[in-house]
DNA sequence: GTCAGCTATATTGCGTCACGATATAGCGTA
DNA sequence: TACGCTATATCGTGACGCAATATAGCTGAC
């Protein structure tokens, strides 16, 4: 499980991205991010849901109710083009921070070693 | 600028790891992490210093306070064992993560970065 | 000598959000 | 009938980024 504050930063990109690839609906793309990332990414339906209306609300993505013959009617969402540009100014902003984060911790930083 | 869960994610790894290059006090560990970030990471006293009083009751970082000849006095940061434990255990989710956010962007995304 | 600007820390208030808990409901199996 | 899985919704709480505000020492300009 990843701290609380790297699920908020991860969990709308990697929403986003899972619905790049299809559209889906809530329980789906919860398994999808389980599977993907081998047990790591496990959302609660509390954390979801709001996640999905927010998305909406901000029009990031689509919704569209469409009943299911093995169980509950399913809420399936498409990604729009405003959520696919969102997107790829998220990636942008994750590969920037990652480049900085890497530089800091470089193989030059040896424990003990001050660089001041 | 980065998206506030963007800075929620790497506030506490960067602040930790300029503490884990040597002392510094709350205003300097700003200046730094502006200079580190090419101007990137731009933190207010009113993200930085909560942060550090965090920090300090949960025992990441102590606190030691210095008179300055060019202006006010100074609370200098060191930190301590547990806190480079944490920063430790933070790199490893922050990897984790990220090598799942490649998976899912494909590899054309990530030009010559490395995982580690 | 006062005014502005940089340094340096502290705190309050607001809005956002992850997430546990709870509720509702369809379907299959024992 | 009862359980368990599927599927969505919402409330309450705690945490936190951050703008705004306050305080104070030092320097240089006018």
């Amino acid at each position: 499980m990843f701290s609380k504050p790297l699920v908020s930063a991860s969990l709308q990109p990697i929403v986003l991205s899972i619905l790049a690839r299809g559209e889906a609906y809530g329980y789906e793309i919860m398994q999808q991010a389980e599977e993907l990332s081998d047990g790591q990414l496990k959302w609660t339906a509390g954390t979801l849901y709001p996640l999905m209306h927010r998305l909406e609300s901000r029009g990031l993505v689509s919704s569209l109710w469409r009943p299911s013959a093995e169980g509950p009617r399913r809420k399936y969402y498409r990604i729009t083009a405003a959520g696919a540009h969102a997107l790829e100014a998220e990636k942008r902003e994750w590969i920037d921070l990652h480049a900085i984060l890497i530089r800091l911790w470089g193989p030059e930083l040896q424990p003990g070693l001050s660089l001041a």
